[in-house]
RNA sequence: GGAGAGUUGGCCGAGUCGGUUGAAGGCGCUCGCCUGCUAAGCGAGUAAAGGGCUUGAAGCCCUUUCGAGGGUUCGAAUCCCUCACUCUCCGCCA
């Protein structure tokens, strides 16, 4: 969220902010909104200013026993409360109209940003590996894991429906040693893991940005609750309505859950195999930093999500989203695309964001530094996957497949596969 | 699920026969004094959000906020209702 004063007092900048992101955003109605609510402010407090100085008076006629004064104060009392009533009612609705407005405005991008559409014009930062070359044609994920008995798409679809996975055997195994991997590397890093619940509550999710705007990507439960997306949005709102002590910061937290998504809108997108489906598993990374601290913060959260990718000798490469792809959030945001064989292409594997004061805002994350400035700033947040787990599971069984269809277990993952070297198709 | 207790400022914690209580006191923090250093001590200050005036900055005025919402009243942290959450006891349970 941004603050209306900014707005009102930035609008030329938010506005080419917007066009940068390809964005709408009704800005004549936030500003005759505005205007009309500061307006009632001023209309509103006058009297309610009135309203408390005759009540005082009127504590003091009674107690000196000046009855019939204090009755004439209490009747202009009663009059102006009319009167105000009718102004706080509309003052009500116009504030709502202007907080809902603000809730929908996307985070405005970082200078450091390129400027841009659509995918096409993010900017590669840098490269590491090397995409295997096979000396036959190489197969899917989708293939693979079904042949070797790992993966188990059509059970997947019996048990809950189109877009859900089932693992079996050295598929779960490959699964679940990626999530202790993952978090084994994080912690020894000095990330903080935590368990979250992975149902959370509307105020959570408005939090982080997923909220009013995007309540179609969710699963929602009957009595209110959502299925979390990420864990981005549990982390992040550890801390809602805090200060935190600045010597504390950046506070490093990682955590493994399940994620839900609706995915609505995405039909026809990757429709085969697991990279894109309802619920998935997914280690996540997130920072509450200062601000001074928060952009060298992100470039170390890229580096700690391709260290994964590294230890596992997947070939990546990471991009700059440009203003028009950053989701709705970010302030910045990289994304880390490992090479899929069955795509021929990078695929997106990791987003990692610097998220500024947008989120904090919303949330109310604060910071106090006694001796440095007076009262509490805002914190920036910060979050990325590191890494989602189905998909490095689809990118070693490609990438480590071999000609006779087993597929070789990274070596720094055979600790955590009980030592198996090979998987090899299983009943 | 049943019964009871509670929810106050960065933190702890007072505060009901409703009226300068935004809220005693303490901790923490800031500034000053004192002190070979440190510690201790003394004095002053120290909530947030919103609106307005002014500005280089500071500042000033007003409003709101004592879990959330609603009600009673001229006036509510204080009385009433609803809800959420926390704790204790009972029941049930992976």
């Amino acid at each position: 969220m941004l603050e209306a004063r900014f707005v009102r007092e930035n609008i030329d900048a938010v506005r080419r902010a917007m066009d940068d992101r390809h964005a709408v955003w009704d800005f004549e109605s936030f500003l005759l909104l505005d205007e009309e609510r500061r307006t009632l402010i001023g209309k509103v407090e006058v009297r309610q200013a009135r309203r408390n100085e005759a009540s005082r008076l009127i504590g003091g006629l009674m107690k000196d026993g000046l009855r019939d004064e204090a009755e004439a104060l209490k009747a202009e009392v009663r009059a102006i409360n009319d009167e105000l009533t009718a102004y706080e009612v509309h003052l009500d609705r116009v504030d709502e109209e202007v907080t809902d407005l603000l809730m929908t405005i996307p985070n405005l991008p970082h200078a450091s940003v390129p400027v841009g559409a659509d995918e096409n014009d993010n900017i590669e930062v840098r490269r590491w590996g090397t995409p295997p070359e096979f000396e036959y044609p190489p197969k899917a994920h989708w293939d693979l894991g079904p042949e070797l008995g790992i993966i188990d798409f059509e059970r997947g679809v019996k048990l809950a429906g189109a877009r859900f996975v089932l693992m079996g055997g050295m598929g779960a195994r490959l699964e679940r040693a990626l999530i202790n991997f993952m978090l084994d590397l994080h912690t020894s890093r000095g990330y903080k893991e935590w368990w979250p619940p992975v149902l959370a509550n509307g105020d959570t999710l408005r939090g982080t940005g997923q909220l009013p705007k995007f309540e179609d990507d969710l699963f929602k439960t009957s009595d209110g609750l959502y299925l979390i997306p990420t864990a981005e949005v549990v982390l992040t709102n550890i801390h809602r309505d805090e200060v935190l002590e600045a010597e504390g910061l950046p506070r490093r937290y990682t955590a493994y859950t399940p994620c839900f998504r609706e995915e609505a809108g995405s039909a026809g997108r990757d429709t085969r195999g697991m990279i894109r489906v309802h619920q998935f598993d997914k280690v996540e990374l997130v920072k509450l930093a200062r601000p001074e601290e928060s952009m060298d913060e992100l470039e170390s959260m890229v580096a700690d999500a391709t260290l994964v990718l590294e230890k596992l000798g997947l070939a990546y490469r990471v991009i700059v989203l440009c203003t028009g792809d950053m989701g709705f959030s970010a302030a910045k945001t990289y994304d880390i695309e490992v090479w899929l064989p069955s795509y021929t292409a990078y695929k997106e594997i990791s987003s990692c964001s610097n998220c500024w004061d947008f989120q904090a805002r919303r949330a109310s994350i604060k910071y106090r530094s006694p001796g440095e400035f007076k009262g509490s700033r805002l914190v920036h947040t910060l979050n990325g996957s590191g890494l989602a787990v189905g998909r490095t599971v689809a990118a070693i069984i490609e990438n480590y497949q071999q000609a006779d269809g087993s597929v070789v277990v990274p070596e720094a993952l055979r600790p955590y596969m009980g030592g198996v070297e090979v998987i090899t198709a299983e009943i």
